[in-house]
RNA sequence: CGAGUCGGUCAGGCGAUCGCUCCCAACCAUCUCUCGAGCUGGUUGGGGGAGGAAAGUCCGGGCUCCGCAGGGCAGAGUGCCAGGUAACGCCUGGGGGGCGCGAGCCUACGGAAAGUGCAACAGAAAGGAAACCGCCCGGCCACUCCCGAGUGGCCGGGUAAGGGUGAAAAGGUGCGGUAAGAGCGCACCGCGCGGCUGGUAACAGGCGUGGCGAUGGUAAACCCCACUCGGAGCAAGACCAAAUAGGAAUCCGUCAGCUGUGGCCCGCAGUGGAUUCGGGUAGGUCGCUACAGGCAGGUGGUGACACCUGUCGCAGAUGAAUGAUCGUCCUCGACAGAACCCGGCUUAUCGACCGACUCUUUUU
């Protein structure tokens, strides 16, 4: 862990990577936020920085190209995003129809949606404030 | 110029910034020791990073495991001939049939004299068929008259040429023939059978022969014949470390049973078996991309393709990379995303370009 510009970049840690993983978030999830084509979830971690999961079922996007785009999104949204104090596991599921959008309307979406979910994050927790 | 046929190629470009993944190199940190390397993590630099269909999973192989992939039945598939291939239901060439003026295109194209089944409605009759109308002959009765016939009715027979029904009416057309008709006779065509010629063959051509009461259709209906096929799939399968490991108890058995085995039987191989209790893991590495490989040239072949030489290195992810934003140009960008790998088929698709060829009109 080296700093540098760490924050722009995307490496494995800050993935979800395997099934137990989303089992603790679905499990029970400490904040959620739910719109029409997308449902996030969320749950505090111990981690460094926020993970993200994503589940995009097969049946709401039939084609894979479509799939891939969606999860490209994701990926580069939460990419951008500053590090935070509080450091959650995240889950996105979509919904069907997101992928009759084009890639600047799922961006707006996603950026609403992470605020809702950012109100919810349980800030007043002691220990949870890193000093680095 | 216009209309069209066949084959092939490409799949937005460029720039900037920020990312992901794999490989290589250097450096840093950590650990190990045989002190030079190795392991893990990171930084920097360089390089590679979806498709013609990656798709549907419809066929065929390779590869892996099931000891070998053996025999029989069952089951599935294929179905003109020859070749190509690792193999195929694919491809090439050829033959038959159909369509098009043509370049060309389509073709599930074995067997209906082994058996079973099926065919609505119409029609007199539908498979060893049948006289409804009609046509013709004979007999009887009635009527008419030019006394020999005609017309009508009834009865007995002949007739598949004509009408009508139907998807289909039992070879077709023509001439002869006949009371009217009929392969009854003849010619041509079709069909069956037998030689002959050409061809590897499918088949074609021609000769003879049978008058054709016999052989109707349907086999993507059962079926018959010929040929092919063992089963499962990379979550195959192998290994590593930790935790199981290992076990414990009861019962039954010793030419049987069970397992491999996927439908059955035989064969073969392995093994004591069943139940209960207790305890758990579903992490990582390999498989994983270099081959029936691409490109160029040559040789053989009508061709599919084969062989030889040279050259190139071209994705390997694993909660799953190959992207996002901005600018700019143009013809304004379709269908769509690798998951063990190949060869095909099928389906989706904005367009652009190249080559060969055909037809119509005009001009020379």
């Amino acid at each position: 862990m080296e700093g540098g510009k760490q924050g722009c970049a995307f490496p494995r840690s800050k993935r979800l990577l395997n099934a137990s993983d989303y089992s603790r978030v679905f499990e029970q999830p400490d904040a959620k936020a739910s719109h029409r084509f997308l449902l996030l979830l969320a749950r505090h971690n111990d981690a460094d920085n926020h993970r993200l999961g994503l589940v995009i079922a097969k049946k709401n996007v039939r084609l894979a190209v479509g799939r891939n785009r969606i999860k490209r999104l994701a990926r580069e949204f939460f990419r951008a995003l500053p590090a935070a104090d509080c450091t959650v596991d995240v889950v996105l599921l979509t919904r069907r129809g997101i992928d009759q959008l084009d890639n600047a309307e799922v961006s707006t979406i996603l950026q609403q949606q992470w605020q809702k979910l950012s109100r919810q994050f349980p800030k007043p927790e002691p220990d949870t404030s890193r000093d680095r």
